[in-house]
RNA sequence: GCGCCUGUAGCUCAGUGGAUAGAGCGUCGGCCUCCGGAGCCGAAGGUCGCAGGUUCGAAUCCUGUCGGGCGCGCCA
């Protein structure tokens, strides 16, 4: 429970109490409203409002200020005896008679049209300082979330090629999507999907073999630095079997893939490259701090029967029908502009007919949830899967697609354009050598997943030092070096901070880092990363402003220095939390 | 043509029903005898694309419109 949360409670018990004693006409019993509590902007507003008594004006036919006025009065009645409060993360308990637990709202003031201001006392400052000082591993972390099992794939490029800046935005996206469920107290499976057998694999074998013996490449076939690399490192058994015939394991898509060309060659070659380029990019990915816990393959939906049990369920549900020798999905039925063809009038599945397989696969692994990150040009495939899974029977509220905004990569001024098959591309091992995985988490964790993004590389490169990132860590690292400097004249951290937080500097700072477990709450619910670089960065210069104004290490006053000391390193748990959720680090020293 | 995303300060972006719309960078002006100046303080800079509507209240919700991006295959 956060600040914010007990903050409602005693909200709604002082309505209550108003409704009871007569002066207001209905409690909140009677009147269905959300009461909601956020945090002004502006200092002077207090520590939290409400406008609880605008929304209730119209349902109770009242002013809002006269409502206003009820429900705080109720709010700062002394005589009032407290109802019991859901303990504040369990801290503040501690410090009160159990019978009586205290409110943490210290005065409620009316301001404005109608809003509500409300005042924390120094003992729930106090009482959520002692969280983050006492549990710094779990400080923030929520447990809203609980229960939910969630599988997130995301990134999914098929391995023809090194990742390219390109794909920075899926992985990065997905990534710390993930880390801020599982901050949320959900459950979470990364998974990574591509096709290990189809004829974009083949194509690549035979540009490996094609430059192996000399011989100019397919027209539409891999060109680029790594070809030439996999094809001197390419094993000769291997390069002989230029006509191998196909792996009978990969059967079921992309044989023949309807060109009518029919002839296997390449494939060994490809598969072997496929591979060495798979794991490439699970190393290129390991460097940015992203790990998958399961790579799935198109192959082994269809060898274990998914595609097939899939096909069939639509089928026994009336959802498929036969026109023009090829099996169609009613997709219309569900909304969609036009029908989906999911067996092609050759036999062949199509990559729809594998996402409906792999719909049914992921429900049997139990989760609850299925996230999907496409970039945005997949916009037109959303409907159809979705379609399809509630065709299936299941909740299409439980397969979500987050699409990804556009990145324009430019370099100088100049549009850089990619592309695998040309061999021009920027790959992300040379983006993150060039600006730094920090650097690069930090720039796409402070933006929504969905706009589109100019990212001009030269730009990157030159702002890189004077990347908000460093701001933060900066404050990190000044703070590991105050505590450095306190045990060497020996000044340790009290636990009691009492009085010291009274106004000045020590209370501005300790209400942004109370904040925390609130931030955390909210990107969770949001599924969204931007509010907590925003709010670091605020953490960040709160801190400098404190470190200007009061002298921490001062020998000469234990007592002050204690206390301050205290703080100082529930800012610094609070600054490591946030970027270690980020995936950032959080130095020592700089 | 239809559909989805998007338009906020010179630039890059936050802010999705609340009080005076914010940050970083850039520009201009100040601050180191003192715990880290990768810092601090101040200034300039915005008809939130435009027009209607809903609401006590709109950058935020609805409608229309203009600009940008993407999609509309028995490709993956």
């Amino acid at each position: 429970m956060t600040l914010r949360d007990a903050a409602r409670t005693v909200i709604e018990q002082a309505w209550d109490r108003a409704a009871r004693a007569g002066t207001l006409p209905a409690g909140p019993a009677e009147v269905e409203v959300e009461i909601t509590v956020e945090r002004p902007a502006n200092p002077d507003h207090g520590d939290l409002a409400t406008n609880i008594a605008l929304r209730l004006a119209k349902p109770l036919r009242m002013a809002p200020a006269a409502i206003a006025t009820a429900i705080a009065d109720a709010i700062n009645d002394p005589a009032e005896p407290r109802k019991p409060l859901s303990p504040i993360a369990g801290a503040i308990d501690e410090l009160a008679e159990p019978s009586k637990p205290p409110s943490p709202i210290a005065a409620a003031h009316v301001a404005g049209p109608g809003f509500i201001n409300l005042q924390l006392t120094d003992a729930a400052l106090e009482s959520v300082l002692a969280v983050a000082l006492r549990d710094p591993g779990t400080w923030g972390r929520s447990a809203v979330g609980a229960q939910r099992h969630v599988n997130v794939e995301f990134v999914s490029a098929n391995p023809t090629g090194p990742l390219t800046i390109g794909n920075a935005r899926g992985a990065f996206a997905g990534d710390l999507l993930c880390r801020v469920l599982e901050a949320g107290g959900q459950r979470v499976t990364r998974e990574y999907y591509f096709n290990d057998s189809g004829a974009q694999v083949q194509n690549l074998g035979r540009s490996i073999l094609a430059v192996r013996a000399g011989v100019p490449v397919p027209e539409d076939g891999y060109h680029g630095d790594y070809i030439a690399q996999l094809a001197r490192d390419l094993p000769e058994e291997l390069a002989g079997s230029a006509a191998g015939p196909r792996d009978g394991a990969a059967a079921g898509s992309g044989d023949g893939s309807g060109d009518g060309s029919g002839d296997g060659s390449g494939w060994k070659a490809g598969q072997w490259g496929s591979e060495r380029i798979r794991s490439g990019i699970e190393a290129s990915l390991a460097t940015l701090g992203v790990h998958f816990d399961v790579w799935k393959t198109e192959g082994s939906l269809h060898a274990e029967g998914w595609v097939e049990r899939a096909v069939e369920k639509l089928r026994a549900a009336g959802h498929l029908y036969e026109q023009d020798g090829a099996v169609w999905f009613r997709s219309t039925t569900f909304g969609d502009g036009k029908d989906r063809v999911v067996i092609r009038s050759n036999g062949e599945p199509t990559y729809f007919a594998s996402d409906i397989g792999y719909v049914t696969e992921k429900f049997s692994r139990g989760f609850d949830h299925l996230i999907y990150i496409w970039g945005a040009d997949h916009h037109g495939t959303v409907a159809r899967v979705r379609n399809a899974a509630e065709a299936m029977g299941y909740e299409v509220a439980a397969v979500e697609m987050i699409l990804t905004g556009w990145v324009r990569f430019v370099r100088d001024g100049v549009e850089v354009s990619m592309s695998k098959r040309a061999g021009n591309f920027v790959t992300l091992d040379e983006l993150l050598s060039e600006i730094g995985v920090d650097a690069a988490r930090w720039f796409f964790a402070s933006r929504g997943a969905n706009v589109n993004i100019d990212f001009d590389i030269e730009l990157a490169k030159k702002q890189s030092n004077e990347n908000p990132v460093y701001y933060v860590q900066y404050a990190h690292a000044r703070i590991a070096s105050i505590l450095r400097k306190a045990q060497e004249v020996g000044l340790a951290a009290v636990t009691d901070m009492s009085g010291v937080l009274r106004g000045g500097p020590e209370g501005a700072l300790a209400r942004v880092v109370v904040r925390y477990p609130e931030v955390i709450e909210d990107a969770a619910a949001a599924q969204e990363t931007q509010g907590i670089t925003t709010y670091a960065t605020e953490l960040a210069t709160a801190f400098h402003a404190f470190y200007r104004d009061a002298k921490v290490v001062d020998p000469s006053d234990p007592a002050t220095s204690g206390a301050r000391l205290a703080l100082v390193d529930a800012t610094r748990i609070t600054l490591a939390n946030a970027l270690g959720l980020l995936g950032i680090s959080a130095p020592d020293a700089m």
